[in-house]
DNA sequence: AATGTGTGATAAATCGTTTTAGTGAATCGT
DNA sequence: ACGATTCACTAAAACGATTTATCACACATT
C-alpha cells in the first residue's frame, strides 16, 4: 500500500493522507521481512584483507559507501586479514544475510584466488586481479594503471631534462612492482635511454634503513643518476634521507618522484614530493557502480578496468644541475 | 532441528548423520529469515562522520570489526561526512535491518549530541562524548585520556631535565585540544613549573605553513624553550622543519614530543619522534565489547570510559644542552 | 488400575513484508 | 441491455527460519 507500484490507482489525497498517518506515527518498513521477501537484501558485502595496516583503505571503503548510498545500499564489511578460514567464514555469513553483490578487495594491487561464493552473487575485484587460472571463472576488475603512471613519471622527468634515472623498487613479486618495473623499461625505450641496471634497485619495502642503504649506495657516486623514481612516497622519504646524508640539495642537485600521493608522508617532506597518484577513490567508486549494475543485469560482460594514475606535481623535479649531466 | 537446543534428545548418530546430510547439500540458514523471527540480526551498526581524510579510521574499524567477529557479529559500516541528513538516513536504513546495535564514531575526539533513535537500539559513543545537555540521555562512550597522556609526555620531558616546555596547541574548540592543555598545565604545576603563555600557542591544524611560522616564532629567541610539546605529530613536523631552518638539532638543542603516534608521520622524521599513542584500536575494541555486552543485557550501568594513552618514546627527546638552560 | 507427568515427534503459528489470487462492482463495446 | 473486460479492493499465500502448541505414548505414583 505505501509503495509507488500501483500509481494511478489510489486517489491522490487518500494517498497523501495514508502517508502523512505513517509518517507521523513513525512509521519504518521491515527492510528483514522486505529482503526475506523479495530475496534482495539493498546490501553489498565487502571483504578486504586489511585495512588497519595500509593507509590506503579510506578513500576506497569511503568510495564504495557513498556509490552505494547513492543507490539506496549499504555496506557491510568484513576484512578478514589473510586468514583464509575467517575469509571463507565470513564471506559464508555474508551470502546468508542476502548480500545482492560483493566487493573483493586487497589494499594494494594484487593477484588473489577466486573466493568461493554462490554464482547467483555477482562479484567485482578492487584492487585486485583474479590470478589467471585455467577454467577460473572471469570477474570484473578494477586495478590501477601502473604502467601508465609510471611513464607519466618518467615522461615528467625526461622533459625537465633528465636522462640518467635511477628506480629504487619493491622486490616483492606483486604485479605494482613488476608492471612499474615494465612502464619504466618502456618509457625509458620511448625516449631513446638505454636501461642501466646499475641504477636500478630492488629492495623489499617496510624496511626504512635497508632502503636508505640502497638508496646511498645508488647516489654516493661519481655517474650518479639526476633523478630517481621510486616505488613509493615511502621510499622516497628514504632518498630525501639519503640525499641529505649526502649534502645533495633536492631538487637542484636531485630530482625525486615517488608514487602513492600520500598526503601525510608528503606533507612531512621539504620540498614537496612529485609523486603519482594512486587512484583508489577512483578504483572505489567503479567497483561499486559496477557492481550495482551487474546486480541489476546479471549478464553484462565482464571488464578488467584500468584506472589511470595521474601525476601529480609536487616541488621536487627541477632541470639537473652541472654535476649530473 | 540443527541447533544445538534439544541436546541429549536427539540420539548422537542421528545427529551427526542430519548434520552431515546438510554439510554435504551445502546448508546455510537463511540469516534473513532467521532475523525476522528472531529480532536479531547479529549485525552491529557503525556510524562515522569520515573514514577517509583522517588516517585514524583503520585500526577503529579494525577493532570494531575483530571483536565483532568474534563474538558472530558483522559490522554495517556507514559514514555520513557531515551530512545531517544523511546522517538521520542512515542511521534509519541501519534500523530498517534491525542492527542489534549502534556504534556512533567520530574521527577525532568530538562532543556530538545523541543521535534519534529507538531507544530499544544500544549505542556506544566511540572517539566521541555526548554533549552535556539537560535532559539528554545517558550514553556509553569511549574518548583517549588526553590529560594523562599529555602529563606522561610532560613528565618524560621534565625527567630528561627539561623546564622551559613549549606547548604547540590546536586552536579548534574540540576536547582533544582543551583536555591536552589542561593536562599541561596540570603537569606544569605538578613539578613546580610557571605557566609562561608566551611560549604557548594555540593555531588551528591543517594549515602547516602557519604552525611553521608559529613554531619560528617561539624558537627563534634568546629565551627559546629546550621543548616542544605538539598537539599532534603533524605539529611535530612543523617544528622539525621550523628547527632545521634556525640550525637547531634535534634533540641536541630541541626536544619534540607529538601526540598522535602517526607511523606514517615518523618514519619521515629523523630523529625518530617520541609521541604519545591514541588508543584508538583499544577504544575501537572497548566499544565493541561494550556494545555486544549491552545487547546481552541492556540494563547494564553506562559508562563513560578513557583510555590510557601511552608514551612512545622515540629518539627526539634529551636533556637540554647548555644554551637553553 | 487410574491418574498425572514427562517425552519425543509432528503440526501449526509467527515474524512483517510482497505477491498472487479472488471478489464484487463498475465500465465498456456491440 | 447483456456479456466481457477492467478495476478497486480484500484476502490469503509465500519467504525460511524459530517458537509454541498439539498429541500420543510410556512411565511413574498413589
Amino acid at each position: 500500500m505505501l509503495n509507488e507500484k500501483a500509481e494511478g490507482s489510489i486517489p491522490a489525497d487518500t494517498r497523501t493522507r495514508v502517508r502523512d498517518a505513517a509518517e507521523e506515527l513513525g512509521y519504518r518498513p521491515n527492510a528483514t521481512a522486505r529482503s526475506l521477501r523479495t530475496q534482495r537484501s539493498m546490501t553489498l558485502g565487502m571483504v578486504s584483507d586489511e585495512i588497519a595496516t595500509t593507509p590506503h583503505a579510506g578513500p576506497m571503503i569511503q568510495a564504495v559507501q557513498e556509490v552505494a548510498a547513492r543507490h539506496g545500499y549499504l555496506v557491510l564489511l568484513v576484512n578478514t586479514g589473510h586468514d583464509e578460514l575467517l575469509e571463507r567464514r565470513s564471506i559464508e555469513s555474508l551470502t546468508d544475510r542476502q548480500i545482492d553483490g560483493l566487493l573483493y578487495a586487497t589494499m594494494y594491487h594484487q593477484q588473489v584466488r577466486v573466493p568461493d561464493l554462490p554464482s547467483s552473487v555477482p562479484l567485482v575485484f578492487l584492487d585486485a586481479r583474479p590470478v589467471p587460472e585455467a577454467g577460473a571463472p572471469l570477474v570484473c576488475s578494477v586495478v590501477p594503471d601502473e604502467i601508465g603512471g609510471t611513464i607519466a613519471a618518467i615522461d615528467h622527468l625526461v622533459q625537465a631534462g633528465h636522462r640518467r634515472i635511477g628506480f629504487l623498487n619493491n622486490s616483492d613479486p606483486i604485479p605494482a612492482a613488476s608492471e612499474r618495473l615494465e612502464g619504466y623499461r618502456i618509457a625509458l625505450k620511448k625516449h631513446g635511454i638505454r636501461f642501466d641496471a646499475t641504477i636500478v634497485v630492488q629492495k623489499p619495502d617496510r624496511t626504512p634503513t635497508v632502503t636508505k642503504e640502497a638508496a646511498l649506495a645508488i647516489l654516493d657516486r661519481f655517474d650518479r643518476p639526476s633523478a630517481m623514481f621510486c616505488y613509493n612516497d615511502r621510499m622516497a622519504v628514504s632518498v630525501y634521507q639519503a640525499a641529505r646524508a649526502l649534502n645533495l640539495d633536492i631538487p637542484r642537485d636531485l630530482s625525486v618522484v615517488g608514487f602513492d600521493n600520500q598526503r601525510l608522508i608528503i606533507d612531512c617532506l621539504e620540498p614537496e614530493l612529485t609523486t603519482v597518484q594512486l587512484p583508489h577513490y577512483e578504483m572505489g567508486a567503479w567497483a561499486a557502480e559496477e557492481l550495482i549494475a551487474r546486480i541489476a543485469d546479471p549478464t553484462r560482460p565482464v571488464s578488467a578496468h584500468r584506472m589511470p594514475s595521474p601525476l601529480v606535481a609536487g616541488k621536487s623535479v627541477a632541470p639537473p644541475g652541472a654535476i649530473a649531466r
